[in-house]
DNA sequence: CTGAAAGCGCTTACAG
DNA sequence: CTGAAAGCGCTTACAG
């Protein structure tokens, strides 16, 4: 392989200084120094006659400045054969984003197995991370150093740092579900999971129970491991109206509601507290898929804080959808 | 935002050079620089202290290695919001294979504008190119270095020198398509679009007209523009066999066969030398859609370049499938 | 108007 | 066993 053509070598052929020829071709003669228009012609045709593409790495270790590279950095594959990933959305939401604003994306594939991979992410100036972290080590050194970092979806491994994410707005969502449910029923039930430890759900929950407080609404909370009791179920139907916390539990449910000859908007009315991704739910679905959104948000939110912003939260507002399990309430 | 810690606070926190710091923390201590345990594990531990993270840019300048990371670039959009894009697949394919191999991937979003755009891909050790191309001046400059690239799909802007790409083995299949069509025609039209010269089909066209002389068939060519004229649909529905170079002239003659009430495998057999990727025309769909390997196939070819081969080609089968159009021959 | 020199963060012969 | 020094390809004060 020939021996790429450095900025020496041209200016070797210019027959000036690096400094000079350095100054020419970054367009910036003129600052600190002026070249004279004779030898910038002269530079400008020996560094196209030699095919120099100059080394962004090296311009960009002198000067510091943003490579407008985003990371993207994830446990799981983002790219699978199948185009209806879970967190595809998020990422073609990343990309049209970064494309709008000038950026290019490092997809960090090896994440997961390879020692030296924080040093990986720091070839951008800052990276998002999509879906569930397994293990914060990493995460964590580079969070000490105030590495430009952003999570879709929340997040609490601060160790008393901000922790900068983007996430859909439960709380206003929550609200307004409640405000439909509260106009037949004054109890609700609330079905979770001890298991989903994944993702945070302490603030969906909490939102609830205030949305509840604030209109008297009383709710009845259900913990389950991987299966429901007879009793779980009693207690859910008796309430008429219930919440589930994710996708998973609901589907716990279905055929015992079927058993029953119960189905949404008839004997039971309520939603789950989960974005509908893979768009299959639609009788309980709650709101609107904006994981698009989301992955644009996160892109915005790097970039801004790239530039200098301090703001620790974005929202991506989620508008409520009618569904069978919630319509003429 | 703090600045980040370099291998030089690491060295003088734990009171050695920079070099034995670099050497502990690079693995690399027992080469030509030996360090003892006592202060290797000093070196380590202020540098997990401080969480240092390496600046792999600054290695990769000073090493030359492979940095393990692979530009992917097209002046399309390569992710609409809708998956099912033309190059999702590609995409997929490159993304899978480079995971295997430890490679990272850089999108270039941004190669259509920015006047930096060479200087952008040079941040990866090598390139593949999806899609088509409109202007390739920085194109030849890279590949007057050798950079390594690697086309998806056949190219030729090589002035003169070796281009890289890979390509569906459309040889093999145009063949068992004729040797299929010839159990009942001894004419085939081969009707072609005068316009697409975005993807050179003369090698196509080659390969068809080779595999009829073979076996004594009469090609008619019917080049078209943009419309369909009668007397070519009359040439086109005696002969009875009939290859569309593209997806887009096949559409053109639809109408027609529909008006004359003649439909696949009934007055008029063939295929279409293009893959299906929409999967919209299973009827005349001639081979598995494999735009997945030859994804794969490009960035592995890629890889290998990088390790020294010099092959210059890479082909990917494409096995033929019974549809409608040719069933029964 | 132009060039010599320092330095970005690292690695690696080389000399102690 | 350890460190001083050169150098990867660039940019930018600074001094002529």
């Amino acid at each position: 392989m020939n021996r790429r053509v450095t900025l020496s070598d041209v200016a070797s052929k210019a027959g000036v200084s690096v400094a000079t020829a350095s100054a020419v071709l970054s367009g910036k003669a003129g600052q600190s120094i002026r070249v004279s228009d004779s030898r910038r012609r002269v530079v400008l045709r020996a560094a196209s006659s030699l095919g120099y593409v100059p080394n962004a790495a090296a311009q960009h270790l002198k000067t510091g400045d943003d490579n407008h590279i985003i990371a993207v950095f994830t446990y799981e594959n983002i790219f699978p054969s199948d185009p209806r990933s879970e967190y595809y959305l998020f990422f073609a939401g990343i990309q049209q984003e970064a494309e709008r604003e000038g950026y290019d994306i490092l997809i960090l594939n090896n994440w997961g197995q390879d020692k030296s991979r924080s040093s990986r992410i720091r070839l951008a100036s800052g990276a998002i991370m999509i879906g569930v972290m397994r293990d914060d080590e990493h995460i964590v050194s580079l969070m000490k150093q105030d590495y430009p970092l952003v999570f879709v979806g929340r997040r609490e491994i601060g160790h008393g740092r901000p922790v900068h994410c983007v996430t859909f707005g439960y709380e206003e969502a929550v609200d307004s579900l409640v405000e439909i449910l509260s106009r037949r029923f004054d109890r609700i039930a609330y079905v979770s999971s001890s298991l989903s430890a994944a993702e945070p759900s302490e603030d969906k929950s909490a939102y609830l129970h205030a949305a509840c407080k604030r209109r008297s609404i009383t709710v009845v909370d259900i913990p389950i491991s991987d299966s429901v009791t007879p009793s779980d179920a009693t207690s859910v139907i008796s309430a008429g109206a219930v919440i589930f916390d994710r996708f998973f539990i609901l589907d716990l449910f279905t055929p015992i509601f079927q058993e029953r000859g119960i189905y949404p908007g008839h004997g039971i009315f309520g939603a789950v507290l989960e974005d509908d991704w893979p768009g299959t739910h639609g009788e309980w679905t709650a709101w609107e898929n904006r994981r698009l959104e989301l992955g644009s948000l996160s892109a915005r939110h790097l970039i801004s804080f790239l530039s200098g912003s301090r703001e620790e939260q974005g929202i991506v507002p989620i508008p409520i959808l009618e569904s069978e399990s919630t319509r003429g309430l």
